[in-house]
DNA sequence: CCCCGTAAAAATGTATACATTTTTCAAAAG
DNA sequence: CTTTTGAAAAATGTATACATTTTTACGGGG
């Protein structure tokens, strides 16, 4: 595991917590590195949105942020349906095959973590995505998802919820595997706004 | 000058061309400073989409590619009108007259660079949008704009778009005034989309 | 003649040491 | 008692040196 793959998986599982103002030499010895490696960590974690600036030098964890979480499902909703319309049109049936087999993965395991399950649900969009070959709107895209990682611990694991989005998966697969790429791109604004809804719901349930 | 700023300004004026694989160690004699701050510079300059990952390491100037213009035009003739009505608002008229002096300095100095202008144009939005008080949405936004300054060097700096740029610069200027956020934004994405189709022109002249 | 494996070289990753900047805290002035 | 100032301490920025990985190039085998 990389120094970055830790640092965010502290951060995850809130061991590192928000408003902690994070020292290059307190991380380095608590990882057991020089601080070269740590600031090349704490740099990308930063473009990513795990880290904020924190006055003039070093970085903070930030707190976590409705209104964060609004724009970035906002964001993606207006994205990402696009994306899919331009992938529609070249989608192979083999891309189309593993994009199932993720799903029917994640179905046969019925208790993954929140963050196994967030990560198989971005690699079956990605998936599709790619296809689009429209590489900086794809890299945008992913930047939000990597960004809404942080909030991924407030996702409903509630089996209902996961049976709805489960749903609406399958739904968005049949549509592109009958060549409507526009009922998929729907389905899928749809799909982004209900989750974006919940999540939000969750996270002011939880911190009011 | 940083060191980030001097590569940037090698890649915007040419000096660094499409296609070199640039390699830490020249970089730090070219530069005279060691390794240090200039892996940071490129990771930095990286993200922005100034460079390009260059196989397992290192990293390459990228071509131009008009594929990456129409993604980022079509990107911020999304967003930009959202975050120009969540700002309508809230416009103070200090912020008001701040953006108009923007306008009229860039009316007093006839002829400046390419990059002097695309900074200047940013200058204004970005006082717009700020008033909007939406941080990850201005983010996102502001991301894209330093992305599209990789092209600045193509855009029309022809008196005549200068001019048209201009009139829709302050018609939506003048619209914010009134109060009327709506029309304000349908004239964003209108003069975004406009912009985008003639930097695309000019790109695709040039090249062929 | 081409391909593959291996060793040398070149490039990047990381640690340590030093330089510079920022912050902190205490003492003195108002 | 509050504010200010300045020196010590702490944190980050940078340089040099070493470690590891990747690339390159050469020679032998197929």
């Amino acid at each position: 595991m990389t120094l970055y793959e830790q640092i965010k998986s502290d951060l995850q599982q809130g061991r590192l917590r928000p408003g902690t103002v994070l020292k290059q030499t307190e991380l380095a010895q608590r990882y057991n590195v020089s601080r070269i490696p740590v600031r090349d960590a704490l740099q990308r974690l930063k473009s990513e949105g795990w880290l904020a600036p924190h006055g003039k030098r070093g970085v903070a964890v930030p707190q976590f942020d409705p209104l964060e979480v609004e724009d970035l499902y906002w964001m993606r909703a207006q994205l990402e349906p696009l994306l899919l319309r331009f992938a529609a049109d070249r989608l192979s049936g083999e891309t189309l095959g593993r994009a199932r087999d993720i799903l029917d993965s994640m179905e046969r395991q019925p208790d993954l973590s929140a963050a196994a399950i967030g990560d198989l649900n971005w690699q079956f969009h990605a998936c599709l995505y790619r296809a689009a070959q429209r590489s900086t709107l794809f890299a945008t895209v992913e930047q939000l998802n990597r960004q809404y990682e942080r909030y991924i611990g407030y996702q409903s694991r509630s089996l209902d919820y996961q049976r709805t989005s489960q749903r609406e998966h399958y739904a968005m697969l049949d549509a592109l595997q009958k060549g409507d790429g526009e009922a998929a791109a729907t389905l899928l604004e749809r799909h982004i706004a209900a989750a974006g809804r919940k999540l939000l719901a969750h996270l002011r349930d939880s911190r009011s």
